[in-house]
DNA sequence: TTCCAGTGTATTGTATACAATTAAATTGCC
DNA sequence: GGCAATTTAATTGTATACAATACACTGGAA
C-alpha cells in the first residue's frame, strides 16, 4: 500500500489535465460570452491577429488542428463576421483567412476582457512557468511514445 | 520586453493543457485500441471496475460529465457489449450500469495494456507529484472564479 | 504535352462535450 | 390522498475533434 500503483498515478494525471482543460474551455467561454466566441475560436482569432492572412494549412500547424475540425470552424467564424475565407488566386488549393474590419476593431476590447477575467485567476508567473515547463515534458513524452509505433501496431495481439 | 505579460502566458498556459489533454486522449485511444475503447469510455469503465452498479448520476460526479454526455456513450458501451443499461425498480427515473460477464474478464487484460503502455512515458512519481499539485491549485482557481460569477453576469457590458 | 505524385481543403462519419428543454417519477407538505 | 417542487434521464441543438476519404489543383517527370 506504502508504494503506489504508477499506473493509477499516470490516470489521475491524465484526468487531472483532462478535467483542467475543460474548466479552462469553460472559463474562456464565459469570459468570452460578450463577444459569441468559443476558446478554439478564440485561439484561432489570436493567431489570425498575430498575423493574417494565413492559409487553413498555417493555422492548423499553430492550433495544431486539421482541416476537418478548421474548416467548420472557420465558417462559423466568417458567418460571426470575424473572418473572411478568400481562395488564393496563385495556388486555388489553398484558402486564406482574412480578418474582418470588426475583427480588427474588437481586437483590444477582447484582450481587455480577457485581460480582467484572468487577472481573477491570481496565478504568479512562477506558478504558470513551472507548469508550462512539467507539460512540455509530458508532451514531448507522448509524442515520442506515439511515434514509436509499439502501440498501435505490433503489440496489437493483446488477446 | 523583459516583463511578460501574464495575460499571453495565461494563454499559453491553458493552450498547453488543451493540447496535453488531446494528445493523452490520443495515447489512451491508441494503447486501447484492441478493446475498441476511448478515453472517455475507458475511465468510465475504470470508475465501474470499482463499484458497479453506479446510476448515470453517479458515473456523471466521478467523471464530471453530463446525462448529456454519458447517454450517448453508455449506449455505445452497451452495444459494444461493456456494460447493461437496466431502469431501477425502486426508482424508476434511475438507470442503473452494471457491468457484463465480458466487462469483467477483460478488465485484468485491460488494466495490463495500460500498464505496458505507460511505462513508455517514463515519469517519475516525484513529477508526476508535482503536476498533479499544481494542476489542483489551478482547478480550484477555475471554480472559484466561475462560481464568482463576474464573469457571466455583470460585466458583459463591456463595451 | 500529358500524366502522375503530392498537396491543400472539404466532406463524411463517429465520438465527445455541454446548455437547455422535456418527460417521467418521487418526495414533501398540507 | 393530492399536488407542487425536486430529481433524474433522455433528447435536442450546437460546437469541437479527428480519421478517412474525396476532390481539385500544382509542379514536375517522361
Amino acid at each position: 500500500m506504502t508504494d503506489v500503483n504508477p499506473v493509477l498515478l499516470d490516470e489521475q494525471l491524465c484526468f487531472s489535465i483532462y478535467s483542467a482543460s475543460k474548466k479552462f474551455n469553460h472559463f474562456y467561454q464565459s469570459a468570452l460570452a460578450p463577444f459569441g466566441l468559443t476558446y478554439p475560436q478564440y485561439i484561432a482569432m489570436l493567431v489570425l491577429w498575430e498575423k493574417a492572412p494565413l492559409t487553413v494549412h498555417q493555422l492548423g500547424e499553430r492550433l495544431e488542428l486539421d482541416s476537418g475540425t478548421l474548416t467548420p470552424l472557420l465558417k462559423r467564424l466568417e458567418k460571426q463576421g470575424w473572418v473572411t475565407r478568400v481562395r488564393s488566386q496563385t495556388d486555388e488549393r489553398q484558402v486564406l483567412i482574412h480578418l474582418t474590419e470588426m475583427a480588427t476593431t474588437k481586437r483590444d476590447e477582447v484582450y481587455s476582457r480577457i485581460g480582467q477575467c484572468q487577472t481573477l485567476l491570481g496565478m504568479s508567473s512562477e506558478e504558470i512557468d513551472s507548469m508550462m515547463t512539467e507539460l512540455v515534458t509530458v508532451k514531448q513524452q507522448l509524442d515520442t511514445v506515439s511515434n514509436e509505433r509499439l502501440i498501435t501496431k505490433e503489440v496489437d495481439t493483446v488477446e
